[in-house]
DNA sequence: TATGCGTGGTG
DNA sequence: TCACCAAGCAT
């Protein structure tokens, strides 16, 4: 056993989280959902999607025979949606192929939709109890500096190599708590600002600390700058109040989602009355709202649109909404603040 | 392999 | 205020 994990193990057993809700009554399924919802999200905004979830979902069949929609409906505001739909998917073929049950294994788990290689391990360990490797933003962040790595960590090749020193430096027991050790340590000590290094077990032998490097590192690559798009969106509530939303089925950004009809161009009353019935009341013009995504920025100009008769002018994958059935499908951010806002 | 994919929190 | 981040994966 190495200093490393000697240490981990040691420090979990007196400060280490133990009461997250996924780790009560703990089980592979439990293990998968959470690990999925945390990918690049705080603790913190995972635990009440978590716990809704699974209230709703609370095994594997739950969940197989649900459907898209209704699961994203659960993941409105998580963001990252991809993670509810592969979450569906996988479930359809743990309950298809694998009678329901959780693979232990981590080239099937990896097969699986959404599953990667830290996922995997997460589950292996944390759920079954295996001694598998993960590679998240913590254990990365822990592994840098007491190793002192020195190369820009969104790289793959530095990827590859804190691989190899996360499988090198397993214990050969008590793999799960010292993969959630590790994951605590990077995430209450070996903080990417200002971390506490009084406070770490792995002060001894950590090179970064001893040299006093360790707010230099992780190194990253520079970044590009974002482009800004801009977006117009058609807010049209008919003489019931309903919502007309447009469900987004192609790729892309909020794939499966539903959101207002989008346009490129501005919404005036000059390029917008021969496309719309008569009776129409333009309400609002200008509720403007910035949406940063990690790749670019959208602005958003929202135009509020009341129709006084029926329309019924629409495509397959156009919608009228009441208020209740808002709740049960999946939506934007966006979307979901200026619904809060307008109706 | 470099990029697309969300969102809320924070210093 | 705003740039950057947080338990990655897919292509």
């Amino acid at each position: 056993m190495s200093y490393l994990s000697t240490q981990l193990i040691r420090w979990h057993k007196q400060f280490g989280r133990k009461d997250l809700p996924w780790q009560i009554d703990t089980n592979p399924y439990k293990v998968w959902i959470s690990e999925v919802m945390l990918q690049q999200t705080q603790v913190q905004t995972v635990i009440p999607y978590f716990l809704k979830f699974i209230k709703r979902y609370p095994d594997i069949d739950s969940l197989a025979n649900s459907n898209e929609n209704e699961v994203l409906s659960y993941w409105s505001g998580l963001g990252y949606y991809s993670r509810g739909r592969n979450l569906l998917k996988t479930a359809k073929i743990i309950q298809e192929e694998f009678d329901s049950s959780m693979p232990s294994c981590s080239e099937k788990l990896e097969s699986f939709p959404g599953i990667g290689k830290s996922t995997a391990g997460a589950i292996l360990s944390l759920g079954f109890k295996m001694k598998a490797p993960i590679l998240d933003g913590n254990a990365k962040r822990v592994l840098v500096r007491y190793f002192k790595v020195e190369d820009p960590i969104d790289l793959n090749k530095t990827t590859k190599q804190l691989w190899n020193i996360a499988e090198e430096n397993l214990p050969n027991k008590e793999c799960n708590v010292y993969t959630q050790a590790i994951m605590d340590v990077g995430s209450l000590i070996c903080k990417r600002r200002n971390p506490d290094c009084i406070e770490c077990p792995l002060k001894k032998k950590c090179i970064s600390f001893n040299e006093k490097i360790q707010n230099l590192l992780p190194n990253k690559s520079p970044k590009k700058e974002k482009p800004i798009r801009q977006l117009y969106w058609l807010l049209l509530q008919n003489k019931h109040g309903e919502v007309l939303l447009e469900n987004r089925n192609s790729k892309g950004v909020w794939e499966g989602l539903w959101t207002f009809i989008g346009f490129e161009e501005p919404i005036s009353r000059e390029n917008f009355q021969d496309r719309l019935p008569k009776g129409y009341e333009l309400l609002e013009e200008g509720l403007k709202l910035r949406h940063t995504f990690t790749h670019y920025k959208l602005d958003i100009d929202t135009t509020l649109i009341k129709i006084n008769k029926d329309f019924q002018d629409l495509d397959n994958n156009k919608v009228w909404f009441n208020t209740e059935e808002l709740s049960g499908i999946g939506l934007p951010s966006p979307v979901s603040k200026i619904l809060k806002t307008f109706i």
